[in-house]
DNA sequence: TCACTTTGTAGGTTTACTACCTACAGCCCT
DNA sequence: AGGGCTGTAGGTAGTAAACCTACAAAGTGA
């Protein structure tokens, strides 16, 4: 029996992942809380073999969560429930020590397949998830911790502030007096570092960015 | 004993909402559904006393549903449930036809509360929606002076939504089961509605007003 | 109720932009 | 001196945007 608790401020949404939890006959939910402080107590007194975190907690940010359950106890698999989309976020959480990671909008099945996964001493993740480390392990360089942001060089940075704030690469070519090839290139190591996908994606990160102080 | 159908694609989130309502000994779920047309089978099915809705449904908007509901059972009152924040559904919602309104970040209380008010036949709203359609209300405009955001359809604002969380016109397209050419006319739509010159402009003021309602 | 407008849906062209590849000179570092 | 990073930019194939048209269904105003 895989005794679970489950970190979630969300009412309804915690209820729904119980039931769908103890419908398995060898799955149990041993606790429940809805806040870092009720997390850390429960998971002392209950001794779980599994921990289901949202990180998209209110308050304190759940990756601190992650983190600190993680140094106390690195051999309890934390499984991460995230509302968002992968990239922003899964990488942050399996550095903190998540063994596994799914969206919300994962099914059902998914998400069993995730518990039963990790319990087993294996990480989840999403395929999408999978190929893009893949990806990034097979054409990088080993390590490099600096923040995604920190690694563009100044002209990318440049081209990244001025794509937020809405320019075109045409405008920006103007702007900066270089050729619009020359921002396609920037666009484009802006894109591998960041690890974007497509053009609305670079410029929805860039927006966001701007948006979050800095100008 | 009040029946209730639930309304909702998404299996965790529907199954904490059932949970939700079992628990109180007056309420029942008697039908739940995760399409449209489900919905509709269901509901004529079971001729429930209450439906409860999400409006982020996948596919054709829930907002469509509630219209078809209120025209074909005008007596039959619908809760509509939300994940979103933006009181913009909230009005539109109640303008189709819906009896309350509340979003999927309330409390189980709070859900309760609108289940068996909109039962006894009231409206439920949650406070902060009063408060702004009071003050719009008071400070009573006479012609459009809505915001321009305002004046997108239904589906405008699906699309604007989803461009602002990030997503391509072809991701848009297969989660809301359409056309990519569609999803391509409500682009050029939204751009006129707002004035908007653009790609880049569009998905740009998209971004914006998602991180902070309004633009 | 009838005509008119809006909304939701989508096809067809032309044009613009992206994605990906390649290239190369000048730094900076060791 | 060689090697990687940075700034710059060209070429080409593939996508996506822009603009047009269309039409049914629903809603609206007279």
């Amino acid at each position: 029996m895989t005794r679970i608790v489950i970190v979630e401020d969300h009412p309804v949404f915690r209820a729904g992942l119980k039931e769908l939890i103890e419908t398995e006959k060898d799955l149990h939910v041993c606790g429940e809380a809805d806040t870092i402080n009720k997390a850390q107590e429960v998971i002392k007194e209950k001794q779980p073999d599994l921990v289901i975190i949202d990180i998209t907690l209110r308050g304190r940010n759940g990756i601190e969560l992650i983190k600190e359950l993680h140094r106390d106890t690195p051999l309890l698999p934390l499984l991460v429930l995230s509302m968002h989309d992968e990239s922003l976020y899964a990488e942050r959480a399996f550095r903190a020590g998540a063994s596994g990671y799914i969206m919300k909008e994962e099914t059902s099945e998914s998400i069993v397949k995730a518990i039963r996964m990790v319990h087993g001493g294996q990480k989840y993740a999403s395929k999408q998830f999978l190929a893009n480390v893949l990806n990034k392990f097979l054409s990088h360089s080993p390590e490099d911790t600096r923040s995604p942001i920190d690694r563009l060089t100044h002209r990318e940075l440049d081209v990244f502030r001025l794509l937020g704030k809405g320019m075109t690469t045409k405008n920006i070519a103007t702007h900066l007096d270089l050729s619009a090839k020359t921002i396609g290139t920037y666009r484009e190591r802006i894109k591998e570092k960041l690890d974007l996908q497509n053009a609305s994606d670079l410029i929805h990160s860039a927006v966001r960015w701007l948006e979050k102080g800095e100008l």
